[in-house]
DNA sequence: AACATACTCAACCGCCCTGTA
DNA sequence: GTACAGGGCGGTTGAGTATGT
């Protein structure tokens, strides 16, 4: 339509407003109510547009408002509504009794946005970002040398600040999922564990990290679609898992004894063993091996039983939410499966051997108890 | 102590929607 | 159907403040 702004009436004071003029408007709209902003300046003695006026009064000095810090609970409700909402901040706002839009969208892009996109999202999605994701096994291989080496030459901050970083990956990976959950639920009891309490919202800022962190650093040379394959805990004194490029040149492979990966296992026809130490030295010295897209997901305790419970390839984090429509887990040894392929065939959610459940999915990706899950702060 | 940088948030700008004549 | 007024909304700005060097 394009008409002038209301403020283009020259003479008309601009900028922050003085104590006598909020004292004025206060007086005017408490005496008679606003009614026309266009008009209400001069009934008011104010030398300001009416459209001033009105933000002055909306956004600072209508009697209900409330200041002050954000609560973790109004914190996750702009969370949850932004997820699905948008940046609809006078739609959200009106969830937030006392706040205005102007405030939660100053808190959304001085906070929560950066929040989000220091965790690895994108806030406008809140989807992982996936220039992210490929960055992502690389943290994890610097927290994991961090977990299991203690040559602390290679500990600095820097790799710090990484870990943390992979860390709050993962964490927000998790309040995404029950957002999306909590959405759900909301039309459906799809997922009665995780129903979205605003009045006993998860705390993501508090949530420790209860899992190792792993990252498998594999040289690629000759096969780009490495296989995992699983220690039966007979060849490796029950060590974990070995990873297995599958191919005739010489693994390259890291082994951790107390990490799940999260990719479909063949039976163990290539296994090849490492102590952990010989693994490690060779991460250590295979600067420019490629990283790959293994997810952590579960600590194991495994037996050979196990075979069967290997759950997901997750090569981007988006795809880490579990699919209830499950899918069979096979063992078949495919090797044009580049792991994290979640269209695999030889892997998937839920399937056989998957958790049952969305909550034992994530309480195997955090090792959480299920039942501990619902007390998280 | 001085300066630089980062952060916060009130306020403004301009477009869009709705109601009305 | 069209034009316009009024209000609402989201994006952006910039002054003030906090923090770091």
């Amino acid at each position: 339509m394009g008409r002038s702004p209301c403020c283009d009436e020259s003479g008309l004071k601009k900028g922050p407003w003085t104590p006598e003029e909020d004292q004025k408007l206060v007086y005017h709209i408490q005496k008679h109510g606003h009614g026309s902003w266009r008009a209400l300046p001069k009934l008011a003695g104010l030398n300001r547009c009416g459209k001033s006026c009105r933000l002055r009064w909306t956004n600072y000095l209508r009697p209900d408002i409330k200041r002050g810090k954000f609560s973790q609970e109004e914190e996750q409700t702009i969370l949850h509504l932004h997820s699905i909402l948008g940046n609809k901040w006078s739609a959200i706002a009106s969830h937030l009794p006392g706040r205005t839009d102007n405030e939660i969208k100053n808190f959304w892009n001085t906070h929560l946005k950066k929040k989000l996109i220091q965790m690895g999202f994108d806030p406008m999605t809140h989807q992982p970002r996936t220039d992210l994701v490929s960055t992502l096994p690389y943290l994890l291989a610097l927290a994991s040398m961090m977990d299991n080496n203690n040559n602390t030459s290679i500990i600095d901050e820097h790799a710090l600040s990484l870990q943390a970083e992979a860390i709050q990956m993962a964490k927000l990976q998790y309040l995404h999922y029950l957002l999306q959950s909590s959405s759900s639920s909301s039309s459906s009891s799809s997922n009665p564990n995780f129903a979205f309490d605003q009045n006993n919202p998860i705390n993501i800022t508090n949530m420790e990290a209860p899992f190792s962190l792993l990252n498998v650093k594999e040289n690629h040379n000759n096969n780009p679609n490495p296989s995992v394959i699983m220690d039966d805990n007979t060849n490796n004194n029950g060590n974990g898992i070995i990873i297995d490029d599958d191919s005739s040149c010489q693994p390259l492979h890291y082994y951790h004894p107390n990490v799940l990966l999260s990719h479909s296992l063949d039976p163990p026809s290539q296994q090849v063993s490492f102590n952990s130490q010989s693994c490690l030295n060779n991460i250590n010295e295979q600067g420019q091996g490629t990283t790959t897209n293994y997810a952590i997901i579960s600590q194991m305790d495994h037996t050979a039983d196990d075979n069967s419970s290997w759950i997901v390839p997750s090569s981007s984090p988006s795809s880490i939410a579990p699919n209830n429509n499950g899918g069979s887990t096979t063992t078949s040894n495919n090797n044009n499966n580049t792991p994290g392929d979640t269209s695999s065939t030889t892997s998937s959610y839920g399937g056989e051997g998957a958790p049952s459940s969305s909550s034992s999915y994530w309480s195997e990706l955090f090792l959480v108890d299920p039942a501990i899950m619902h007390e998280l702060p």
